[in-house]
DNA sequence: GACGCCATTCAAAGCGCTTTGGGAAAGCGA
DNA sequence: TCGCTTTCCCAAAGCGCTTTGAATGGCGTC
């Protein structure tokens, strides 16, 4: 069943039809009527391939999604984005097409492009440092946001990120403020924007009192619970335990809290932990309190913000480059506590110094 | 830049160019060359809307995850599913399109129903007892398969889905042949299909044996760390605290070790874990031995047969269902041992009877 | 009664591609 | 030279929709 065939059913031409169908005013309210009933009753949906090529718009957005190629892991916020960004986009009609980028090879390029006239603007998601994507998007002359942001790029594009670097900058105050100055960041790997914004913060706050961490206290890697585990286990095994340690994901902490546990000790009695928080539905944080102290920031919230600005920049391309800036909100929870007195393990050492 | 352009630029038809870059045989080898040029020259990349509504076919699959209307949930094993899907897909020329669906209302199956003419068949994640989108994908008349199964559905329609029962059945023979019998199901929520085939295989092992769980022992919740952790925790400290626990997905079973430890118990020793693994990529259950004994059943390759079938079925409608089955795989990890002799808590009972 | 005006409706072109059905040129055997 | 096949290329139709520009008819007005 195709436009002609409702037409022609009903005695119309096509573009009555069409015109009643999408609402313009040049078609008589009864007649709209008729046409409504008869498409609902054979259940006519206008074929979106011949309505994009008509009208130029695609109403469809991509989500591009890198993918680690020697881990073949997919970004593990992913899908609770894509459930933040799919309510607006459907009631805007819009669908997602999803394009999953392996780093850098030509082929990439062309995936990329090959959304051209199959979408109407994309999201990019997890940026690196040095994003080869970039190129590919500015070639396509497409309307993109970026969740995160490009280090490298100098020039105005639009993204949505939450303030990585004052958010961990808070969490280490927080700590501070608690008495700990042994504190160690489990953060996700070097290369990824977000983590060396929190690197960045984290430091910041330490140096402002005079801090300085040894190197060993910060650790990158891929964000999984193993890791967690092994680096706190090896962290508080070292000759100099951290009494607090940041971690750049839930995950992680869970790993961290499990050393912390095998070891004998009490998660934020003994050793304090604070998190970041995505809030991923299938990793809450929840609870009153929460298990874990945490800087939240909702993912979903961020696709939100994403998916707005995006429509409104296919909507209005001049409308600019849209930066939005996240706040993360410190939520207290059971895993932070004064820094003990007396070091863990017996044994006692001084806070480093500079 | 399109074909028309390219053409005239070539002095050619654009028959002819689409021909050669679409390989046709009637163009000479030289004018294809020249064809292939002028195009990765003038980065021409044919709009994929224009060849959709020419040839009929998308080259596009669409993905409908539910979304847990209630809770925003989205399914965890989304993420890891599209990973194994892409390479396929993206091998073969085809798209992936996104459709999220919540629980039954009308818009629903009208957002499906768009999805005609945009792809060429269907995946459909986590299938519940009573699907309502299996009426629509019916009316749809698209070729589909179904990650998972529909059990109230007697007619033949294309699945990828693992032996749950089987692999149930196995795990909870392996806690027996190790001494235990008093075994806990730590499972998914009622409604989803897989979950009733795990308790199903979880209780035909026990009545093999001769043994009834009491009602309490079979739990059902979304699968989060919390959950798992209650859950132990309260049967940990119940009247008849099992000696091993069975559990869906190894965030459950992570929170089950938590519970574990929380009470002083050794995971292995004192109570034995053994848990579905689906090896989503941020929640591996890896080293070796791994921590978890599993019965592991990698989503990705799921995920990659129902393309591949789906890719079958969409070339030749007639290939009629196509219906998999596959295996778990039963990992041995740190987590499980013999039942211990004095059960934990200084508690002595008898296990449960028939 | 002629005119203009509004409210409706329609015919036809066009979006960018594929594909059918030729058709010209070249090659070949007789 | 002719007729036939083969090779290579092309014009035009069509996929299902939107949209421009024009046509139709009813109505009030002078």
């Amino acid at each position: 069943m195709n436009l002609k065939d409702l037409a022609s059913l009903l005695g119309l031409s096509p573009t009555t039809v069409s015109r009643a169908l999408n609402g313009y005013p040049e078609v008589s309210e009864q007649t709209r009527l008729r046409v409504f009933e008869a498409a609902a009753q054979h259940g006519y949906v206008p074929d979106p391939r011949a309505r994009s090529l008509a009208t130029g718009r695609a109403k469809a957005v991509g989500l591009v999604i890198p993918v680690d190629s020697r881990h073949e892991r997919v970004n593990p916020v992913f899908g609770d984005f894509v459930a933040g960004a799919s309510d607006t986009l459907w009631a805007r009609g819009y669908d997602i097409m999803l394009t999953l980028t392996s780093e850098a090879n030509e082929a990439n390029s062309y995936r990329m492009l090959a959304a051209r006239g199959r979408v109407d603007g994309l999201v990019i998601q997890a940026p690196l440092i040095h994003d080869w994507r970039i190129g590919v998007l500015r070639e396509l002359g497409l309307p993109y946001v970026v969740h995160g942001r490009f280090s490298d790029e100098d020039q105005t594009y639009s993204w949505v990120d939450m303030d990585n670097r004052r958010a961990f900058r808070r969490a280490t105050e927080h700590l501070l403020n608690l008495g700990h100055t042994r504190i160690a960041l489990l953060n996700g790997i070097r290369g990824m924007d977000f983590a060396e914004r929190r690197a960045d913060g984290f430091l910041q706050a330490l140096r402002a009192r005079g801090l300085e961490p040894p190197p060993e206290y910060l650790c990158n890697s891929r964000m999984t619970e193993t890791y967690g585990y092994d680096a706190a286990t090896s962290l508080l095994r070292s000759e100099m335990p951290p009494s607090a340690l940041l971690t750049s994901s839930v995950i992680v902490a869970m790993g961290a809290r499990r050393a912390i546990e095998t070891q004998g000790l009490r998660m934020g009695r003994d050793v304090s932990v604070i998190t970041h928080d995505d809030v991923l539905t299938y990793l809450l944080n929840d609870g009153t309190p929460p298990v874990f102290t945490a800087i939240r920031s909702p993912v979903r919230d961020a696709a939100e913000l994403a998916i707005e600005n995006l429509l409104t920049l296919i909507e209005d391309p001049s409308a600019g480059p849209i930066q939005t800036l996240l706040e993360a909100e410190l939520v207290p929870g059971g895993s932070s506590g004064p820094a003990p007195t007396n070091p863990p393990h017996g044994r006692t050492r001084d806070a480093y110094q500079i």
